[in-house]
DNA sequence: AATGAATGAGCATTCATTCAT
DNA sequence: TATGAATGAATGCTCATTCAT
């Protein structure tokens, strides 16, 4: 009567891929199915609805990313260590969710409309709270840049390291902390070369 | 023979208004049309199907896109001045064709796959030639680091201009030229306090 | 106010083209319009629907045809002569009339069932009973055989002479009354050689 | 994977006799299902398209039909034989697939130009290499009448056997065999009376 | 756990028809 | 006489979902 943890493991990463791939609308049921070699009916003996698929799919991912997030934020490092440490973990959560990041990309500005995914709007408010607030303190200390818009900053260093995802594969050829200390150099100091 | 340029215009600026708010598989013709006050199947006297409004809609903006992107560099300007240059023409377009701009963001990449908008493609290759290039003349020339992976510093500036169109609203508090002014200060200088 | 005959003739001639060669339901009204050099809706001026149409292509093909029957059926022949006569008449409607003639064996009998076309049914009966008749006179005058069924015969030569419209093209090596002494030659003695 | 066939052949009877009815393009899919017991939607578990249906009921019909004839082509028969055998064997097809011949009777000729039914034309040119190889060999062997034209004649006997399924219904009072006695012997021998 | 067959709502699209100009 | 723009009903088809087996 229940279904079985392990197999619905399985079945959530095989929707998580089609989903990122093709995007959630335009995945069908029976796609994801075909994909994990079954009849588009019997998924529905793991999960009652595509919506509940993607529901489970986008929280875990979220659980285990706010996990990490809290960690660095409960550590009291300096804000640009805080950066430093929160685009870090970021970079590997792209590495280990790729998928799940990608969905979150491309559907969560209108999934967010929704009752059912309420939770994207408070996730995105704390994030948005860690970020900013961190900025912030760089700024009073002096060690971030006092002449630019900050909420341009915030969304310029939001959006460089997720966007990431977009083109990102693991197991390629830079590691998450090495593609981590890169972006993180262009984001601190630049592209330029110093005069 | 041509239905009147005019009202077709209109329908495109409808459409891609909803495109790009609930994205294009999303988007019923029914919603269009009901934006637009008229019934779903009135559309199709302007028009011959739903993809050829998205298609009309993507490479109008790509054809205006690729003016500006051309005059700039076909000015011999610089590898700095040309990078300032396109970003700023890119916060031009995204001012203009904001919601085509999210749309391309969106489904290019799926959308890329069909013979019908192979044009994506090549402008999507004929932009890498241009972005990558200068950067590339830009580190030769000593004018931006040599410590960086460049594929990386494309991809980060490319989409560190780009996503802007996704919270980007016309007729807010920067002007374009001023969100590029402050981007650029970004990319070229980053956030951190020179020391 | 009232459309002129003329243009009115133009365009049934057109229409019955048109249906001939794509089937009634599969002729859109555009399509006739199209290969009048008008749009769809300047049709109804002239006419007052798609059916309205089809109705004067079908009666006014049927009233001559009956014109010329019911000259020969009055002439006072013998059996075999009236069919002669009926078998040339034919096949000279064919040639005149052609689009109209290939438009009633293809739509004839569904049309029959509507209220507005039940002339056809009416049509169908005179029909019938004159070459029925016809038949059964020459088989009493022994002009015919008696040894066959003699509504399996009227079949055959109903069928015989009508289907021909389907592969005739006026202007052909042949002229109706040519055609029409061959397939009498075939109807009446046969293609067997005679012992 | 693929539905059981039983309930695909019961469908395709069904479709078949409706499409006899009323014609392809004028047979919604609405009413197949209708008349199937079923909703329109249902009808695509087991077919991928309305053309897919009628395609199957064509080719099955000609896959049958030639078997028949390829056995008779083969018996090494004289050209009278031959063709008492194809007319013989051409009824019993009218009797045992009558929908399907009424079908290809209506839609055969527009149908022939879709790159999907180019097995139309095929069986065309094969039906009429046999059958007019047929009556040319009788013309050599002074069995049929030289004085005609052999095109002609084609088409007379050809037409004369096909059009039967358009009147004939299964389970009448003639058997195909009866019926095609009487067919041949009008065909061969004419309906006068020989002097 | 999974299948086979179906449901029903919704979708893009077509098309005869209308009507003000 | 004809156009341009629209209507509205219908059509083929898709797809998430259900459920008896």
């Amino acid at each position: 009567m229940t279904p079985s943890p392990a197999r619905r493991g399985e079945l959530l990463g095989v929707a998580a891929e089609v989903f990122a791939a093709q995007g959630y609308n335009a995945t069908t049921v029976r796609k994801i199915a075909d994909e994990a070699g079954m009849l588009a009916g019997s998924l529905y003996y793991h999960f009652d609805s595509k919506e509940g698929i993607l529901d489970e799919i986008l929280s875990s991912f979220l659980d285990e990313l706010w996990q990490g997030y809290d960690e660095v934020l409960a550590a009291g490092l300096g804000p640009r260590e805080t950066i430093e440490a929160l685009v870090t973990e970021s970079f590997r959560e792209i590495d280990r969710h790729r998928a799940a990041v990608a969905i979150y990309q491309k559907e969560s500005r209108h999934l967010a409309q929704q009752e059912r995914f309420a939770y994207l709007v408070e996730s995105q408010q704390k994030f948005e709270k860690a970020w900013l607030g961190t900025l912030e303190r760089g700024v009073a200390a002096q060690v971030f840049r006092s002449d630019l818009d900050i909420r341009l900053t915030y969304r310029f260093v939001r959006d460089t390291v997720w966007v990431a995802a977009s083109w990102y594969r693991p197991g390629g050829q830079h590691s998450p902390e090495e593609i981590a200390r890169q972006y993180l150099s262009m984001v601190l100091d630049g592209i330029a070369v110093r005069i």
